[in-house]
DNA sequence: TATGAATGAGCGTTCATTCAT
DNA sequence: AATGAATGAACGCTCATTCAT
C-alpha cells in the first residue's frame, strides 16, 4: 500500500463519515487527500470500489474491537467489560465505527452480524453464571450495548456515568 | 394540498426510504409520481426543501406514535405496552419510521429527542411501581426499545417472539 | 389599458432596465407587479411581445423628448437647448431612455434614427447661423450630445457644470 | 493555457458579442468550440467566471489600443491620431471592443475609465498647443470619439469620410 | 505510479408558456 | 380579465470516469 493510496483511504474515511457516500465526490476526496482524481480510479477502479474497500478497511480495523473481551475467561468480567464497552470505546476505532454505522444506513449494506462473537461470549458467560435463559439475557445486553452505542455515535449520550453505574448494579458487578 | 403535491410526497417517501436522499433524483421522483419534474420545485422550492418537508411530514405522522401508551394510566400496562411497542408497530407508520431513521443518519439532522414523551411516561410508571432508580430504569427500557427498533427497521429481528417474552418476564408482566 | 396591464408594463420597465431583457424572468415581473404570471401572456402573448410592447411604450414616451427644442424658432436657442439637453433631462423620461439604450445594446434592435428630428433642426439652425458646413456641425453637436448622454445614463458624468459651460462658449451662447 | 481553453474563449467572444451574455448558453459555447460542456466549468468555474475572464481577456487585448497615440510626442499628431482613431480601428481589436461595450451595458459592469490615458494625452497636447481650457477641450474630443465609436460598433456610421475631414478642419489638422 | 486535461451523462433548477377554472 | 397549478424544454453545473503523458 503506497502512501497516496493510504491518504485516499484516510480522506474517504473522514468525508464519507461526515457527508455520506453519495454526499462525497471523488473530486472532493482527491482535494482532501492532495492527490490527483485519476489516482483514485487507478487504485480502486471506481467509486463503488472505493466504497467497498473503505468498508472492508473499516471492518478490518474493527475486527479486533471485542478482542479484549473475547480473551477474557472470567464470566463476570466478560459481562462487565461488555457493558463498559460502549462507554469506553477505543478512540482510534471510533471513526471506523461511525463510518460503518453511517454507511449501513445510507447504502443498504447486507450487514454481517458484527456482534455475533461478543454475543456468543455473553451467552457462555451467562450460562456459566447460571442464568436461566442465557441466550435471551445476552440479547438484552446486546440491546443495551447497541442502544448506548447509537447514542454515543450521534454524540447524544449525556448521562454516561450514571447509566453505566446502573447497568452494573443490574448485573451485580 | 393538491393531489399532485401529495403524490410527490408519497413517492419521495418511498424512494428516499429505499435509496436515501442523495441516492434519489428529482427526475426519478417525478417519474414515480407521474408528475412533471418542474412541479417538485414549484411546490418545494428545491430538493432540500422537499427533504425537509418529507421529514416534517413524517414527524407529523409519527407524532401520535406513542399516543396510545401515553393515554394509559395503569403503570404496569405502560411498561408492557412500551416493551411491546417495537414488536407491534403500526404498519402504516413503518415507512415513516424507516425514512426518519435513514435520513437522520444520512443527512446530519439535529435529531430532536423523539423518545422523550415515552421516557417520561416510563419514569412515572417506574416511580409508581416503586423502582429504586426509575429514571435509569426508563433509560434501560429505552435502550431495549431502540435496540429492537433498529433491528426491526433493518429486517434483522429473527427472535421477536422469544425476545418479547423474555422482556416481559424481566418486568414481571 | 387595465390597471394590471399597466402594472406589468411599469414593472417590466424597472426590471428590464435593471437586469436586461434576458436577465429578467416573467415570474420576476409577475411578482414585482403583484399579478399572476399567466396574465402577462394573456396581455402580451409571450415574453418577446412584452419586450416589443415595452420598447414601443418607451418610444412613445420618448417621442416628445426633443419636442420643446423642435418648437423653437430662434436658431441660437435651438443650439443652446440642444447642448443643454443631456444635462437637463426630463426626470420622468430618464427611465425610458435608460431602457431603450440598454435594450438596444443587449438585443440587436434595428435602431431607428431617434436623433433625426433634432439633427434636422440643428442643420437648419446652423444654416441660419451661416455655418459653412451646417450638416457636419450638426453631426458634431450630435456626437457631443450622445457622448454626454451615454455618461449620464451610466451615472458617470462628474463634470457636468463645467462641461456644459464649455460647450456653450464653443458656440458663443 | 491549453488549446481548448483558448477555443472556449474565442467562441465566447463571438457568441457573447452576437447574442449577449444571457442570450448565450454554455451548451452553445461548447458546441461552437467543439468542446465538452463540462470543460467550460473546469476552466472557468461557472458561467459568471467565464464572463469575467472574457472581459479581462478583452481588456488585455484592448490595453494597447491607444498605445500608438500615447507614444506620440508631437501634440498636433496626438490630436490628429486621436480623432482618426474611431475611424481607423485595428480590425483585430474590433470584436473585443464590441464585446466590452455590449457587456458593459447588459451586465452592469463597474466600468473602469478606459479612456483615461488618452484623455490625459489630449490634455497635455492641448496644453502644449496653448488651448485656454485644455481639460475641457480634451473632454470635447472624448465625446467626439466615443460618439463616433458607438456608431461604428453599431455599424451605423455612414458619413465616415466627410465627418473625419470636418473633425480635422475643426482642429486645423 | 501518478497526473491533469477532457468527457458526457445526468443532476437540480429555471423559465416561458398553457390551460382549466 | 385574472388566477395559479402544471408542463417540458433548456439551462448551468457536477460528477464519476477515461486517457494521453
Amino acid at each position: 500500500m503506497t502512501a497516496r493510496k493510504e491518504r485516499i483511504l484516510k480522506s474517504s474515511l473522514e468525508l464519507f463519515t461526515e457527508n455520506g457516500f453519495h454526499g462525497t465526490s471523488t473530486y472532493g476526496i482527491s482535494q482532501h487527500a492532495e492527490v490527483s482524481e485519476g489516482l483514485i480510479f487507478r487504485h480502486f477502479r471506481n467509486k463503488e470500489g472505493l466504497g467497498k474497500a473503505m468498508v472492508e478497511y473499516a471492518n478490518e480495523q474493527l475486527s479486533m474491537l471485542y478482542e479484549p473481551i473475547l480473551r477474557e475467561v472470567d464470566a463476570v468480567i466478560v459481562v462487565r467489560k461488555s457493558l463498559e464497552f460502549p462507554f469506553n470505546l477505543p478512540q482510534a476505532l471510533l471513526p471506523y465505527l461511525k463510518l460503518r454505522t453511517k454507511l449501513e444506513w445510507e447504502l443498504n449494506l447486507e450487514n454481517t452480524d458484527h456482534f455475533a462473537p461478543l454475543r456468543n461470549a455473553l451467552i457462555n458467560a451467562f450460562t456459566t453464571l447460571g442464568y436461566y435463559q442465557p441466550v435471551q439475557e445476552a440479547r438484552v445486553v446486546e440491546m443495551l450495548i447497541e442502544g448506548t452505542l447509537a447514542e454515543v455515535l450521534k454524540d447524544k449520550l449525556a448521562d454516561a456515568d450514571v447509566l453505566l453505574a446502573y447497568f452494573k448494579t443490574k448485573y451485580a458487578l
